[in-house]
DNA sequence: CGGGATCCCGCGGGATACTG
DNA sequence: CAGTATCCCGCGGGATCCCG
């Protein structure tokens, strides 16, 4: 589309290396990311602090449980913290912390993209299907 | 760090929706980013068509059949495409799609992100890993 | 309310062997 | 070389119950 030359060169560099062994940086970082619940969580609290409940209901279809593990996770990567505050019941508020907030741009490119390409992927999806369905 | 008005006011957008139920676009695409392979195959083949015994060289990590798998997926996205030349022994080539190429640019931002970041996550990793030490 | 502890199941994905 | 076909295991993650 656009001229992308620095961007392809930016890759050469990790296709070079020869190219993201086991434990680099970047397949560290991008596992994470592939943890199912994590980016939702980074996304939900990209407007402000939300407790704990307030994520479940922004996030319908997540367990208690793997909701804790990803917001212990993301505290554990300094991207979140969580702020325990002592009344009855407790209440715990968790908020993007300054790694995190670097975080909101490049990802907001990722959720732009999928936005707008969306409906050519599922073009795409739906010929491979019917070309499936034709040679049977 | 820098004023992130916009791309907080991208990101009220989806939170609001209440947010991403389980089969909206963005999660859609998300969901097929995380599957583990996926990124590094749109990675290796940034700078240029690759065979299949190349990719396998590029990312030494991964299995035949997973690698499969995973190229068989993104030409179903329309993200590849795969040309057979019937040689003998056969010879097959991936490349980017055009759809795959607008890819490049919003995954470049992340994985400079991770680089970037990268010591950050580990210093507060090993910070958590010492309060566990110590607690015990 | 915000979890922890257990149990349990599915499937992602590795290992191996075979093929055109 | 570029796959397919099987087999099999681990663990991500849901469901359920409990607790301060």
């Amino acid at each position: 589309m656009t001229d992308n030359d620095p961007v392809i060169a930016s890759f050469k560099r990790w296709v070079a290396m020869p190219v993201v062994t086991a434990r680099c940086p970047v397949r560290d970082v991008l596992d994470r990311l592939g943890e199912k619940w994590t980016t939702l969580m980074i996304m939900a609290l990209a407007d402000g602090p939300k407790r704990f409940s307030e994520l479940r209901r922004a996030v319908p279809d997540i367990s208690k449980r793997s909701l804790t593990l990803a917001l212990r996770n993301l505290e554990e990567d300094g991207i979140i913290t969580r702020h325990v505050f002592p009344t009855n019941p407790p209440a715990v508020e968790y908020r993007l912390a300054p790694l995190g907030a670097t975080m909101l741009e490049p990802l907001a490119g990722m959720i732009a993209w999928a936005e707008r390409h969306h409906p050519e992927i599922q073009a795409a999806r739906d010929r491979r299907r019917k070309e499936l369905a034709a040679e049977v």
